[in-house]
DNA sequence: ATCAGCACCTGTTGGC
DNA sequence: TGCCAACAGGTGCTGA
């Protein structure tokens, strides 16, 4: 149930144990867990590890051919390495190794989705610009907000503009920068769009620090869980006082999600 | 452009 | 205790 920390926390969990590895092969235990547009999966056998990252919510690894895995863990995903012989539970898509060792991808709710590309997977996925990129300045934050109507926390879970913020970390922080999640996008004003750029960034800077958010069962890599959820201001927390001013937080829906903030604080 | 509604799936939780 | 509905951190599609 990752959103950009989390993810960033498994990508760096892969990344010290996976590079180097040769594929001995993959195995498919449901279907549908390959996107459709992928390449042949089974094409990787013989192919190694390189390095894994982040893109946006997905999590990339680089192979030696030049191709590149990205995977999405939607919901329930969750990527560990393992011994060969062990078989997690909803274990839908496995990448065995010459070592001994696979990286298991189990999924509970099957949204979870794998795809093998080639070229830059930048240019294929359609996602927007990482939140925590240098290049995503006051000015451009500002093009990419002029004249939407949406309301800012719709706006802020739209990967086609940002990459990786998902619903805990949008109500986050737009709670940190006193922003109303109903507030039409366009209409911000020059110092609360500020702020919501600082605070996005602390937010999720912040929590890959603690190494993500375990609401309910999220584990990174190696199976260790978060540490930001205690931290959490608003998230989940409807009807509990305010951690700055004791007003009970708010639940709203919002584009059919769940949306918390506190109606004193966010004007 | 944007939104609601639904689809994809299964497990957990809270109310009665 | 048991059943059922509501809900879940995500995304993509359709039709309005």
């Amino acid at each position: 149930v990752p959103e950009l920390p989390e993810v960033e926390t498994i990508a760096r969990g892969l990344q010290r144990v996976l590079p180097g590895k040769r594929i001995e092969r993959v195995e498919i235990l449901w279907h549908r867990t390959v996107d459709a547009r992928s390449l042949a999966v089974a094409s990787m056998a013989g192919d190694a590890v390189r390095s894994v990252g982040r893109i946006g919510k997905f999590v990339a690894m680089t192979l030696a051919s030049g191709r590149t895995l990205v995977i999405h863990l939607r919901m329930t995903g969750r990527l560990t390495v393992v011994d060969n012989r062990v078989e997690p539970p909803y274990l839908r898509f496995a990448m065995r190794f010459t070592d001994g060792t696979k990286l298991a991808f189990s999924d509970a709710r099957k949204f979870g989705r794998i795809r093998l590309l080639a070229g830059r997977p930048e240019d294929q996925l359609g996602i927007g610009i990482d939140p925590l990129s240098p290049r995503l300045d006051d000015r451009v934050f500002a093009s990419l907000l002029a004249r939407r109507t949406t309301p800012i926390k719709v706006w802020l879970l739209d990967q086609r503009k940002l990459a990786g913020v998902g619903n805990i970390y949008a109500c986050e922080a737009l709670y940190r920068a006193r922003v109303r999640p109903r507030t039409r996008a366009g209409r911000l004003t020059k110092a609360a769009r500020r702020r919501l750029l600082r605070s996005l960034r602390a937010v999720l800077q912040r929590a890959i620090a603690r190494r993500g958010s375990s609401v309910d069962d999220y584990v990174d890599a190696e199976g260790l869980k978060g540490g930001f959820q205690n931290l959490l201001a608003v998230y989940g927390r409807a009807g509990q006082p305010c951690r700055r001013c004791r007003t009970p937080i708010k639940r709203i829906e919002l584009a059919q999600r769940g949306t918390f903030f506190c109606p004193a604080c966010q004007r």
